[in-house]
Formats: C-alpha cells, structure tokens, sequence
DNA sequence: TTTCTGACA
DNA sequence: TGTCAGTA
C-alpha cells in the first residue's frame, strides 16, 4: 500500500477529528461548506476524514490563528483535488471493516508512520504534534 | 449514541 | 461560532 493511498484512506468520523484538530464540529462543517475540505461520506452520510484532511484542517486552523479569513485560506489551500483527493478516495470500506482497522495493530502501525514520516514533502507537520498527543493520554 | 442539515442569534 | 431541533 502506498503512502498516497493511506494518508487518502477515509477512516476517522468527525469526533475523532475534533480531538485531533481541536476544532468543533460546527467550525469543520463550516470549512467543509466552503470547500476547505473534502471529507468522504459513508453510506449513512456520515463524513470520513483521512490524514490529509485533518492536516489540511491544522492548516486551516494555524491560518484562521493567524487572521487569515476563508477567502484568504481558499486561496492558499487551493487545490482540494488535484494532488490528493478526489482520485484517491479510497473508500470507505464497510463501516465494519473500518472500524475494525481503525484498532488494528495495522492502524497503529500507521499511525506511527504518520509521526515519523510526515507528508510527501518531507516536512515536519502540524498532524505528527496532534498524533503524538493524541496517543500519549 | 453520534452525526447530519438547517436555522437563529 | 455556539446551540437547538428533528432525523437517520
């Protein structure tokens, strides 16, 4: 599996994003409206967020800290698609399976890799901090 | 129980 | 942005 495909993979439902971004559910919606972010959905419509999204959401979170309004984000954070999204979502395997692997010994592994390796650009990111966190209490 | 959309402040 | 309503 490559690393383009597991940082595309939809597993986390909005709670698990709101611990990880500590932002609101309502904040992420209201970034989802304007097409900050492009969550998939499960059958149910429930959204499913994968590790760019969340990083993308830091982004977002880091910039709107920094005065940054929507517009200026959309801006900077244009392509939603063409280097990610869209192409890739993997889907949303059945709710089972995800949940399953989302407490599988695999998705620790992941995880792990996701602290240690960061993006593609090799660049120490926003996620890696939140992960690590996330995992420590 | 959790999440979703829409709406009001 | 927070919060409430009515659903799925």
């Amino acid at each position: 599996m490559s690393d383009e495909l597991r940082r595309n993979m939809a597993l986390f439902p909005i709670s698990t994003v709101m611990k990880l971004t500590d932002l609101s559910a309502r904040q992420i919606r209201y970034y989802e409206q304007h097409g900050l972010v492009r969550p998939a959905r499960t059958k149910g419509n429930q959204r499913l967020f994968s590790f760019n999204d969340v990083e993308r959401l830091l982004e977002i979170k880091s910039l709107i800290e920094k005065g940054v309004n929507i517009a200026g984000i959309k801006q900077m954070l244009k392509p939603v698609n063409s280097d990610s999204e869209e192409a890739t979502v993997i889907t949303p395997q059945s709710e089972e399976q995800r949940r399953k692997f989302a407490d599988s010994k695999q998705f620790r592994r992941l995880m792990k890799h996701q602290m240690l390796t960061g993006n593609r650009y090799n660049r120490t990111t926003l996620l890696q901090g939140e992960l690590a966190r996330f995992f420590k209490t």
